[in-house]
DNA sequence: GATGCATACTATCAATTTGATATATAAAAG
DNA sequence: CTTTTATATATCAAATTGATAGTATGCATC
């Protein structure tokens, strides 16, 4: 699974250019499944060049020209094979974690500063989708509305976490155990 | 933050080549900072060039000959910049989450053997952490217990969400918002 | 006694992704 | 009047991924 599935994915919602999909993953999909530019354009023209996708050129008045973009036959049929590995990764890539780690080789008022602005950053994040909130319930598809309950879910719990354990890396407390294990 | 402050950072607690980075990265950081051969050579080959880095050939009987990095006063410096970034990132990068996302457009099979694959990954991984207990607690650096209990934290977390919810995805039930929601 | 696999080391390569930048127009904000 | 934001395309160097290659020893299996 390469952004080129996901791309195909979005399509099965309709027709959409490249700076759509840039929107689409930007809003939801960037959060779990990133992708910019330099991905998605070629994505797009790879797909292209193989019959999964069709596009259309689309001027419009005071705007660059659109490519909308719309899913074939054979799109549907890679995107199914792109959605059978039924082992599918999850992967996380923390700058973050990587600098904690060397916490004893840092300031307290580094540490200090690195995890506030982490706590800030993810209580926007839970701001931000608790203010959009379950609208239109019945129309959001039901992996999309799992999706979105696993970032929010997962991101109280990174919150919590740091709060609860933050003292660890500055004073000279050991981990709270129960609350790593606990549910 | 990239591979090469990494590899300065596993350097700082002594020598090593690239050989004992990457079994390094497979029992601890490659869960939240991945890294292979592709990278870990490449980088080391740059810090060397750059003197942040210096290394000796060491032969050995019946192996293939070691090449043992140290970090040089420079590579130490070059360490402090790299993790002198108040705002490190924390990315994921799921196709399991991309996948579920298409849930509508799978079979229910498919999504529940995809399910359960995830969930008895986790429960191995949250079972290995905890049979490596926390041993000599008192040797390791508070930022790699943090990190470790960060581990846990989230892995117990991500299973609560998945045993939660999974019905949504294969019956007709809603998202169980006050789990997702809750601390 | 051969064949395959695990461990110990090095290293490279094509394909993909990242993050930034280039180009161009128009409206809105300051 | 200048900067920023939005609409849209696209490319590029650098980094990373995941696989593979090469070389040597030991250990088990057939």
């Amino acid at each position: 699974m390469d952004v080129k599935t996901v791309c195909l994915g979005m399509l099965t919602d309709g027709p959409a250019s490249g700076y759509d999909m840039k929107k689409c993953f930007e809003s939801s999909f960037g959060h779990f499944f990133p992708a910019g530019y330099g991905s998605i354009y070629p994505a797009l023209a790879t797909l292209a060049r193989n019959g999964m996708v069709e596009f259309e050129d689309v001027p419009q008045e005071g705007k660059p020209d659109r490519k909308v973009y719309s899913i074939t036959d054979a799109g549907r049929q890679e995107l199914q094979k792109g959605l059978s590995n039924p082992e599918p990764t999850h992967k996380v890539r923390s700058e973050f974690l990587a600098t904690i780690w060397f916490a004893h080789l840092m300031e307290d008022e580094q540490i200090d500063a690195i995890v506030d602005n982490k706590l800030s950053e993810i209580e926007g994040f839970l701001k931000m989708i608790d203010e959009f909130p379950d609208c239109d319930c019945d129309q959001v598809p039901k992996g999309a509305q799992f999706v979105a309950g696993f970032g929010r879910h997962m991101a109280a719990s990174f919150k919590a976490y740091i709060e609860s354990n933050r003292d660890v890396l500055t004073e000279n407390k050991p981990v709270d155990v129960k609350l790593a294990i606990g549910s």
